[in-house]
DNA sequence: CTGGGTCATGTAATCGATTCCAGTGCACGA
DNA sequence: TCGTGCACTGGAATCGATTACATGACCCAG
């Protein structure tokens, strides 16, 4: 490869001035600006970003870590930050850590050692020890759509109480009695709140969830499969199911499909979260969306802020409810 | 940061000791080992990543450079990627070009200004320019899903005439006089050669398709959408649309909903490319299944063997037809 | 005509690791 | 006892950039 020196050589400079064109300092004249830059022409040069970076401790890099890469929820998100990124000439080092807390673990420490110069978390639990590390060497750092306890960081988070409120409402519009939850981890605390604000919610509503009617997944489909057969093996079966991901949606439908049952004729279905083909479902899914997009978006330009050290407050974005007749909400309420 | 220099003094050895304790040599004696071992636990050392690499001109990193990452396709191969990568000790730079040469240019730059070690490309378009500034490196380079005229270095691709030939025999044996084709755009190797194979296993058994029957969208929903708009806006309108991708399927899918026909009553619709979610679909679509998680694993291994410098051949997967009704083919043939 | 200031450029230190080469200490064989 | 070899360790060069400081040319005012 041919470094900094080849061209000051090839244009009768010193690497000094070479490095001050290319970084668009004052100094030097035209003329000996035009010679740098026909000589890296002439050589093909490109600057060592590692050498650069050794130098100045800075990047221009962002570390990436989600949970779970094929679930279309943060396959959206790590698009939006990367595209945000990229417009603020950042790349983004996307690391997956399969929900497990220890592959988190793994991968933070070696985006630490690759001093990038800001982290985007999508916490896979609540353990946090990770954190401890990340906060230790003052590293800009942002949690993306769920929180953890104590966590002394920017949160870009998505209140999904108002809708949940909605998909009570609608469930008991439309006369369902008994309402199965698929909920996600507890140690998550996406999976905590959603439970809660939508027991709450149908609790006000007279209609409390019956505590064998809640099941936990992890947010993959195959929880939610399992989930669903659970529900609706028990005697006093729900007449709808709630799913708290996208993932463990699907894969009640699927349960629910294999066992004959029709929807929403026999068994009501929601989910949380929305995707573009849901509408194209058999039948199509109502849903609580949340603003994926945004939520990258929002998360890529708080670690900006960060980074430039000023002190971006908490972004609350709001989900919704999206009725497509799943739960018989058209028919019926 | 305490860097090495800190390790050293406060183990009271110098910095090469520490770096041959770290790299693992056979040089330093058990007690030195563990003195230095004792300082780095103390201090939470951690080696900077960039230096090494700067030193070592290795930075154990992968660019995987892809056309769209909402498309699952991708989606699953990235994670493909990422996941064997990881369990040979590499990292993942993803750099999404959003089916634009340009910005895969770009990012094909970028990629080598970090110095990765390897690059995989999933080529947006035939226009290889930026292939020459990576051969010149002489950095290794594979190619995944689409190959380019020319390319001098390892493809791994699937082979879908098989599939694409049954398909056809699947088509008119459920009794499609007229097949509509939703192809890729034609400066793609998979644009052309899907179209090419499936157009000739038609031919071959007596049903050419009309050349008004066959429209090119980009890979992308809204292509899909507009190309079934068009094509069921015909006078003789095709008794069955395939969509060469499985976005322009869903967008397909969409849009005949819209018209308010019935699939496959009024229309039958195939799709390249499964999803997991496509068995819930109304109706299920048959489909041609390529093994994503096998090709991204593939590509990953076949990098790592260049790396290695070894000579690993090309690798060819083979898609196949997964029939689940959507074209009449279980009511009629 | 000369001293001080401005401006372009070069010299060399530096970032944090790796690694070649040399030096030290010790054991062992003669 | 002394030379030889081996094993361990340290000094210092190096990777390819950035940048503080020094230098020299040049200009202008006094």
């Amino acid at each position: 490869m041919t470094t900094m020196k080849d061209v000051a050589s090839h244009a009768g400079v010193s690497t000094a001035t070479v490095s001050r064109v290319l970084n668009g300092h004052a100094a030097p004249t035209q003329e000996t600006r035009a010679r740098v830059l026909a000589a890296i022409e002439e050589l093909g040069y490109r600057p060592n970003a590692l050498a650069r970076s050794l130098r100045t401790t800075a990047t221009k890099t962002f570390g990436l870590v989600i949970s779970d890469l094929v679930n279309p929820f943060f396959a959206e998100i790590a698009r939006a930050v990367e595209q945000e990124a990229r417009a603020h000439g950042y790349c983004v080092v996307l690391a997956n850590a399969d929900e497990s807390a220890e592959q988190q673990t793994t991968y933070v420490r070696t985006l630490l050692d690759r001093r990038v110069d800001g982290l985007l978390v999508c916490p896979a639990t609540d353990d946090a020890a990770w954190m401890d590390e990340v906060v230790a060497t003052g590293l800009p750092l942002v949690l993306l759509d769920r929180s953890v306890p104590g966590a002394d960081c920017p949160v870009v988070r998505v209140d999904g109480a108002e809708a949940l409120a909605d998909l009570a409402a609608t469930l008991v519009g439309a006369g369902h009695e008994r309402v199965g939850v698929i909920a996600g981890p507890s140690d998550t605390s996406t999976g905590r709140e959603r439970l809660a604000q939508f027991g709450s919610a149908l609790a006000e509503l007279g209609h409390p969830v019956h505590p064998d009617h809640v099941v936990h997944g992890d947010f993959r489909w195959e929880s939610g499969k399992q989930a669903a057969a659970k529900l609706m093996g028990l005697p006093d079966r729900p007449t709808a199911l709630v799913a708290m991901d996208n993932l463990m949606g699907l894969g009640a439908l699927e349960q629910v499909r294999e066992l004959g049952l029709s929807v929403p004729g026999d068994v009501g279905i929601a989910v949380y979260d929305d995707q573009p083909w849901f509408p194209l479902l058999d039948p199509p899914l109502t849903v609580i969306a949340q603003p994926t997009v945004e939520m990258g978006r929002a998360a890529a330009r708080c670690l900006i802020a960060l980074i430039a050290d000023e002190q971006p407050p908490d972004v609350d974005l709001t989900a919704r409810l999206v009725k497509r007749g799943s739960c018989g909400e058209t028919g019926r309420g």
